[in-house]
DNA sequence: TCAAAAGTGTTATCCTTACACCCATGT
DNA sequence: ACATGGGTGTAAGGATAACACTTTTGA
């Protein structure tokens, strides 16, 4: 069973790799994006897997994500492997297949190269204008997006999905009310959103909505599946956000606790209660004083903390609890 | 950027499934295992995808696992792919270069179903004793990893790794005190050993340790990397259990609470709290009684129960919470 | 009647959440 | 002096962990 199924030559299959590579700038994060296409869509930075040249995937990521854009990754993790076909749709029949294999990076903005060589960071929420309840539910789900997928349930209201939950449910948990918003499931408010036909995404591989005219465009797309990788990346950032110290990897390496707040904020897209997150830094002594004060602040004067590198060898899980509201 | 790095013909790339297959019998996780091979070492299932008769990975994978060894696969996720040069060692060079994609999956054993077709199902800690702390700490550990590990630390003690921790650390959080084991960080555990030229996959590799002699065979080995896939696989398993009710993928229709603590337990390798077991299943609700009663179990029958369905939509993270010892 | 496993009641402790107030600086 | 943001103390409530005991069957 361990030889190959098919015994012929090897199929015509490229590697791709595609990078969402994510900063953070004045409380708003960032996501690397390729100059534009000719069809004007965004598109993440991407290349050929060559195996000739590089060893491993994560030595061919960084070697030309650093020879393209100039940009240098710290933290670097794999996300996901997109298989499908169709996955480039113009040139799904008569050219190789294409294997993307996707990846989130972290990295550091420094002041005023918001743009480097051939890429440009932009802010993630353009793609994403729902996923930022900093500022309470974005209104474009009440003005927009319920009323459409409302419609799209009461349409086949008995059709249940893989895991047996219907329509309705889905757009209830997923878009529902602001309580019991969960910040981690960005991929599948996406998914909802493309397999109702609400985003142009969709559109392009024909399975447009009529709803789609109505409610109009949510948010910028993406070329290919794209905006599919950045959804599995802001995803999987909140989540290890909450159990790993990877927040530090977009932070400065000196600053206040009300800038990691806004960074964590910023990343989560919710609003956190100022006490709370401070004293869960303290008591899980994730950072410790540099015993510098900036008063660049506005107010009094605000003290300066580095990350301890330290609680890696002392704590399970040392991350940022991110549960409290503001 | 979006452009192929490389214009040249598509690249000799074959994209390899791999699949850890896992079932629950009488207490003890189960792996399925391809025939063993020539050098007797165990495998899994694998096989070469084809874009051509397959949509999508997932796609492809049921397909195979079906034809070839009749297993019904329920709950399947990917894992992780693989791109190391020197993955099938002996072929780098003149092969074409082998991308993996592995795969967890989980299916239920019938009774006496244990070998299917060319397969057979296996105990996942034949590969893996150190992970199984049901009855305390292995001895393993203190008889030989730790011995082991403490002369390959002091080796190169001032050494650190990518998040800057040296060797001695390490060791003592991967396989130090009782108290913190952490259930999830099997990958870490596997990687330490074969870091430090501890199991048979290393030597195979060139990395073999004058300390693996010493020690003695930790664990089976298995063929190319799939011990590597497999230790992803049950990491990824017992974090996951914790969040979603995939462990009633591996139950019977009907169980008793009993039989449901022992299968997480199986999997965490670790004994659970029994009364606080019950009151978390209970007041989570991800159960209902069925109403009968099972008298095979040696004292009191006790009351059946089934999966409630409806938590998925009710609860944002229904999983069962495996933080009490026993 | 005894072994074996099912099933329950209660309490101490810690963590989470929420409240409101004081402090130090620049303008 | 006042606006602005930095920084803290304390109490209520709920979840968690730990304790030991009763119940019901088969042998």
């Amino acid at each position: 069973m361990d030889k190959p199924v098919r015994s012929s030559a090897p199929l015509p299959v490229e590697i791709n790799l595609t990078a969402a590579i994510v900063a953070v700038a004045d409380d708003a994060p960032m996501i690397l994006v390729a100059g534009e296409s000719a069809s004007g869509e965004s598109a993440l930075p991407s290349g050929v897997f060559d195996p000739l040249a590089h060893r491993t995937f994560e030595i061919g990521l960084r070697s030309w994500v650093q020879e393209q854009t100039g940009a240098p990754l710290g933290y670097v993790e794999q996300l996901y492997t997109f298989g499908d076909r169709g996955r480039h749709a113009q040139a799904a029949d008569r050219d190789p297949h294409v294997v993307s294999v996707g990846y989130l990076a972290l990295t550091r903005i420094g002041a005023g190269e918001a743009a480097i060589d051939n890429a440009r960071f932009r802010q993630w929420y353009s793609f994403f204008p729902w996923e930022d309840r900093r500022a309470g539910k974005s209104p474009l789900i009440d003005a927009k997006i319920l009323p459409a997928l409302t419609k799209w349930a009461a349409r086949d209201p008995d059709r249940l999905n893989a895991y047996g939950l219907s329509r309705t449910e889905r757009v209830r948990m997923l878009f529902g009310d602001e309580a019991r918003f969960n910040d981690e499931t960005v991929l599948d408010r996406y998914q909802l959103l493309y397999e109702s036909g609400l985003v142009e995404e969709a559109r392009r591989d024909g399975r447009a909505s009529p709803l789609i005219d109505e409610a109009g465009p949510l948010g910028e797309p993406m070329r290919h599946d794209h905006r599919r990788i950045l959804a599995t990346a802001m995803g999987r950032l909140r989540a290890k956000m909450k159990y790993r110290p990877v927040i530090f990897e977009l932070m400065p390496p000196a600053f206040t606790l009300t800038a990691l707040q806004r960074t964590a904020e910023a990343i989560s897209g919710r609003r956190l209660h100022k006490q709370n997150f401070r004293r869960f830094v303290e008591t899980s002594a994730v950072v410790e004083p540099t015993g510098e004060f900036s008063n660049r602040t506005g107010g009094r004067p605000a003290a300066m903390f580095r990350f301890r590198r330290e609680v890696l060898q002392e704590r399970p899980a040392p991350g940022l609890r991110v549960g409290v509201r503001g």
